[in-house]
DNA sequence: TTAATATGAATGAATG
DNA sequence: CATTCATTCATATTAA
């Protein structure tokens, strides 16, 4: 269905009044903040059980110097078949890292953050930071960061050139995935048009609805 | 970016499109899912960890690629309607790009002629060839040349032992329907765990819930 | 509809 | 740093 919005002419100019905005702005920025609060309390909630609520046995939590297993941090395990024998040896299965949700904003956030090149030093902060959300490396971290920079300019690069939106094809109308390359900052505020909305409904404010949420699950 | 549009005051019967009804109310019909599946997750989590424990050591949860990613981080889905500008209303689109039987012939074509390494020029290339018959992306090039690339390998891991080996690829565009070998069901019960043994059941059980999760997004 | 497979895309890690 | 590899995820397509 190609339509080139020709017919329309006036182009919404306004097709909304700023009431209905507001009330679907906050909805949708409802909606998204819980999503993301509860991601993120099903985060924490499943690391407490590690420290508290052992009853049965208490499994070592990390005790100094070296944590138990620290590579296997983050395992994705998508299917059913996460048994590991924790014993002593075991260590067959490699998966990489998967930084958590919080890892990941912290690390988008210090990268927006201006800094192309963390220094040894600055990375071993960050990773210290890190690890008070999940267990990482600064192999991880530097990594990370090697891939993100990497990954932003070839994404400028290939961006680039004049993508003549040429008429569909009858095969494959499909468009061109846009990655967001937006980094936004906390910004307590829904400003902008309704593009913004939900970009920044998805990243702004999740302190007060996390007790309602608490609350709400029955 | 804040495209005005707020002081008309119109007020008419009809402020909204029919698409963008529909457009918002998928949106927040969407997020409405997934608050709800979230929080059935975490009320069934809490319920696992209140009978069964699992004093797992570290492996911080999987919230992450399977659902997390996509649509916290992802933002894939549609913008709302970020699309006003003369784009009419295609939020329905197909978000993969899905390569023409012209193009696929050209592709395979390409590869078969053993460049397994386009370059960024070749890509150029090889993106506006395929311009020609579809609306395609430097990007979408590249991703194709890769998997390509790793398919092959793969499938040749397992059909090769006894006939003749060190062959170039199958040269048949079409040839790459193969069998599949099932997963690989490998219960590795806890063999020998002296202590710390009660790490799995945890574990299995956030898998159950991602999975189920994952399962339910329709 | 559901399950299985094929395949485009995302990304941590490795290599030069 | 620049590319590439390997693994995994998400979705499109097809089969049961």
């Amino acid at each position: 269905m190609a339509e080139g919005a020709a017919e329309e002419g006036v182009l919404c100019a306004k097709v909304m009044t700023d009431e209905q905005m507001e009330v679907l702005r906050s909805q949708i920025s409802a909606y998204a903040t819980i999503c993301e609060q509860l991601v993120e309390m099903h985060r924490t909630m499943t690391a407490q059980q590690d420290s508290l609520s052992g009853p049965l046995s208490v499994s070592s939590p990390p005790p100094h110097g070296r944590f138990g297993c620290s590579w296997v941090a983050g395992t994705r395990s998508s299917h059913l078949f996460a048994d590991q024998p924790s014993g002593g040896a075991k260590i067959s299965a490699k998966q990489r890292w998967t930084p958590t949700a919080v890892q990941v904003r912290i690390l988008e956030s210090i990268f927006y953050h201006g800094n192309g090149t963390p220094s040894k030093q600055r990375i071993k902060e960050i990773t210290f930071e890190l690890s008070q959300h999940g267990q990482v490396s600064e192999t991880n971290v530097y990594n990370w960061f090697q891939n993100r920079r990497a990954r932003s300019k070839r994404k400028q690069a290939f961006a680039a050139p004049s993508n003549t939106e040429s008429e569909a094809e009858e095969e494959s109308p499909s468009e061109k995935k846009a990655k967001k390359e937006m980094h936004l900052h906390d910004s307590r505020q829904f400003s902008g048009g309704p593009d913004e909305m939900s970009v920044c409904a998805s990243t702004v404010a999740k302190d007060i609805l996390c007790y309602d949420l608490q609350d709400k699950r029955t």
